[in-house]
DNA sequence: TGATTGCCTAGACGATGGTCTAATGGTGTT
DNA sequence: AACACCATTAGACCATCGTCTAGGCAATCA
C-alpha cells in the first residue's frame, strides 16, 4: 500500500493526478499540499512516503528551489517534479538535481500512470523526447544548490523575500519581525552562500532559476 | 556595392564569416568590431551599412542589450545575430527585439550566404527548425527593451557595472569617476527604468537574460 | 549672441544595508 | 542534570545606497 504527497497549488490538475492514483492504487494514502511549506510538513509526518509529486512552481517554491529543499530535508522520498514546462534544459535540470521524474503538464493520464509505475519500481522516467539527451548538470550550478540546501526555514524565507526585491524593512513586517533580526538573518544567508550583499545573492540565484513559460 | 559590419569578439569566426562575404560579394566593404562601444562607433562613420552581423555575447553586449541598443540607435540599419545558442526561445525573442535574422554558429557557409543575400535583399531569416515557431514577445519584455534603450552610454556602462553586484565604490574606480557620480547615474537609471533600489533593477534585468550555453 | 536642452559631474544628507556582539530558548548528548 | 550546539532574536555601530541640489560643458535653436 503507497502513500503520496501530491504538491501543486492548482486544485483542478491536483484532482487529476489525485483520479489518476485513485484508480491505479485503489487503497493508496493521497496527502495533498498546495505550497512548499505544507508540503515538508507532510513529509515530516510521513516519512515513508513512496513519491512525491512536486509542481515546480508553488508557493515558496520557484523555480528549482522546491526540489532542491524537499532533496536535502528527505533524501530518501523519490520525486517527481509535474510542470507546464517541457524545455529539454528544464528537464535536464530537474533531474540533474535530484529529482526521479519530470511530467509535464500535458501528459495524459496513461503517460502519468506510466510515470508513477516506473518511479515506485526505481526507475527513472522523463518525456521520450528528453530521454537521449540527459546530461550532468554544471558543478558551479550543483555547488551553489547544495550551499542553498543548507539554509533554515527561516532563513530560506528571508532569502525568497530578498529575492523579490524587498527592503529589510519590508520582510521585517511581513515575517513580524524587527529590522534587526532580518539583517541578522541576511547576514547568515550571505555567508553560507559565500556573498558579499544582497545584489550578489540575486546574480547568483538567478543561476538556479528556469525559463518562464506561459501558464496553461 | 554594400557595406557590412562583422561584430563578433572571436577571431576565428570573425574571420569565416568575413570569407563568406568577400567570396559573395568581392567588392563589398567589410568592418568589424570586437565590442559593442565599436560597433556603435563603427556605425555612426557608416551609417548606410547594408547589414551588421552581430554576435549576442561581445564585452558590452551580453543577452539582448547589444541588439537592444544598436536597434534604438541605428533603427535603419539591418541586423542579424550570430550566436551558438540556437534555442527556439532565444531566436524568437531576438527576432522580437528587433533582428532581422538570426544565424547560429553551427550553420554551413551557404547557410551564411542565403542568410545574408535573403536579408539584403529585405526578408528574414532563421534556421528552418524555428520558422514556424515565430510568436510576438511578452510586451512586458518588450516595454522593458524600450526603457533600457532610453540609456545613455555612460548610464548603460553604468548598468552592467551594476548588473555585476559592484559596489558604488568600484564602479567609480573602475570608470575613473567619483562614488558620487555613480550615485547620480544610478538614481538616474531607477528614474528611467521606474524601479526604486539596485537589487530590483537585476531583479528586472534578468528578464531580458538568455539561456547560457556552452561555448564553442 | 543669448537661451535652452541634455549629459556628465559631484557634494551634502538622510535612508538603508551589513557586521559584531550577545541573549534566549529548544534539542540532543553524556 | 549539565552540557554543548544551533536557530532565532535584537541592539549598536559603521558602510553603503539613493535623493536632492547644483555647476560645467557641448550642441541646438531662436
Amino acid at each position: 500500500m503507497y502513500t503520496f504527497q501530491v504538491a501543486d497549488d492548482h486544485p483542478l490538475f491536483r484532482n487529476a493526478i489525485m483520479e489518476v492514483i485513485k484508480h491505479h492504487y485503489p487503497e493508496a494514502i493521497v496527502n495533498t499540499s498546495h505550497n512548499l511549506e505544507g508540503t515538508i510538513r507532510d513529509l515530516e509526518q510521513n516519512p515513508d512516503t513512496d513519491l512525491l509529486l512536486l509542481d515546480i512552481h508553488m508557493p515558496g517554491s520557484q523555480d528549482l528551489f522546491g526540489l532542491i529543499m524537499v532533496r536535502q530535508k528527505f533524501p530518501t522520498v523519490p520525486v517527481t517534479i509535474i510542470s507546464a514546462n517541457d524545455n529539454h534544459s528544464t528537464i535536464n535540470r530537474a533531474i540533474g538535481h535530484g529529482a526521479c521524474g519530470y511530467i509535464p503538464k500535458s501528459c495524459s493520464p496513461q503517460d502519468i500512470y506510466q510515470a508513477v509505475d516506473a518511479i515506485l519500481k526505481g526507475d527513472r522516467w522523463v518525456p521520450k523526447d528528453s530521454r537521449n539527451s540527459l546530461r550532468p548538470i554544471d558543478s558551479e550550478e550543483k555547488d551553489l544548490a547544495a550551499k542553498v540546501a543548507t539554509l533554515t526555514p527561516q532563513q530560506y524565507r528571508v532569502l525568497c523575500h530578498l529575492r523579490e526585491g524587498w527592503l529589510n524593512k519590508q520582510i521585517g513586517y511581513e515575517m513580524g519581525l524587527t529590522e534587526a533580526t532580518i539583517k541578522a538573518h541576511i547576514t547568515a544567508i550571505f555567508r553560507k552562500l559565500g556573498i558579499t550583499n544582497r545584489t550578489q545573492t540575486v546574480i547568483s540565484l538567478n543561476k538556479l532559476s528556469l525559463d518562464d513559460v506561459i501558464a496553461n
